[in-house]
DNA sequence: GTTGAAGTATACTGATCGGTATAGTCGCAA
DNA sequence: TTGCGACTATACCGATCAGTATACTTCAAC
């Protein structure tokens, strides 16, 4: 828990940014919670949009990381694993902080293609839908790329459902499906 | 075309709000969007906020409208419908001036559930899910309500999914997994 | 021909925005 | 003890924010 102060900094801000908002969140309101000053923040960020950019970042990082320990900790399999996907998404959209993906939020922030936070956000769904990929891989998917984005969009689709509104059902709903899904793309028969 | 100004000022802000988000698009913006005065604004909406809550029940309004007009121009019979559904999205996401799904986009800016914007942002998709829901049960679903829900985060996500980056093909995989999930609701045996 | 409503033009308010300048405090190392 | 880098305190900058006050034009109804 010992943070040096460019630490302390992007903490304060990553909680206000995800919670509140990047646009409503102003600088000094960022120096405030961290108990700090402008002059220390310009130090360490040169800019709002180099702090918002280091927040993103970071919260790719960390996400992924505590994700797929999450889900590693859930199941072994590659199938099991790409089930227990849903349940970490279901507890994570149970804890009262939850605001939604902070990527989608920020790309919704930031509309234009070619704006640095849109770019960051657009990766890290790369990456997020990669991991997918590469368990449907592993279990054998008749086409591991299809079974990955169907898979994500209904990732994706519950996030936003819930953020708009709590406790409508859309994880378990998610899951459903995705148990359809899945068993869709392992047998050889489509199975309609 | 005769708007009258009241119209006028709410079409320009509509554009504005959406194309470059609703806190980054400033009152003087849409006032000379509009080719009129503050005074006139705020003759006709009693704050932005006013204003931003009426440019969401318009686009409400419309949107859901030449939603149902565009199934309908599409497809006859309630199963038909449903997945049509997914190609007017496709079509709607390939227009340049797509940015994704103004209700989102709005809830993410807003993202206290508490907050009028978010509260009418979440109306929208109520309203959307119950149209689903309503074409689920006239197809003989067994779970219209669980349906709905599902494909309603297909469709969601592929919304996301397509506003994070453009032609990763979010729609034609959402209208696959729609199809599997539409036969597995209507068989009396659950596929897997 | 007058009145009154609709709309324009423009200058203004106070607050807040992102960002900077200047001076001072603090602890640590040579 | 001196010097130095990390950090603080505070006042400031110009721009922009939402919103208002005042005066003017235009035009149709009576």
């Amino acid at each position: 828990m010992s943070l040096n102060l460019k630490e302390k900094i992007l903490y304060a801000a990553s909680g206000l940014f995800y919670s509140q908002g990047i646009r409503a969140t102003g600088v000094d309101a960022v120096v405030k919670a961290a108990n700090t000053t402008k002059m220390s923040l310009y130090k360490y960020f040169s800019s709002k949009d180099d702090l918002v950019i280091a927040f993103l970042r970071k919260r790719d990082e960390d996400f992924r990381a505590w994700f797929v320990e999450q889900v590693n900790g859930k199941a072994d399999t590659p199938k099991a694993k790409l089930l227990a996907i849903f349940d970490v998404i279901s507890e994570w959209m149970a804890i009262p902080e939850f605001r939604g993906c902070a990527f989608i939020n920020a790309a919704a922030e930031f509309p234009l293609e070619g704006n640095p936070v849109h770019q960051v956000s657009a990766e890290f769904y790369d990456q997020f839908r990669s991991y997918i990929t590469e368990l449907s891989r592993q279990c054998g998917s008749r086409s591991p790329e299809s079974l990955a984005l169907q898979l994500s969009l209904l990732i994706e689709g519950a996030i936003v459902s819930e953020q708009m509104k709590r406790h409508s059902g859309a994880a378990e709903q998610a899951k459903q499906a995705a148990i359809i899904l899945i068993e869709a793309s392992l047998s050889d028969i489509p199975c309609m």
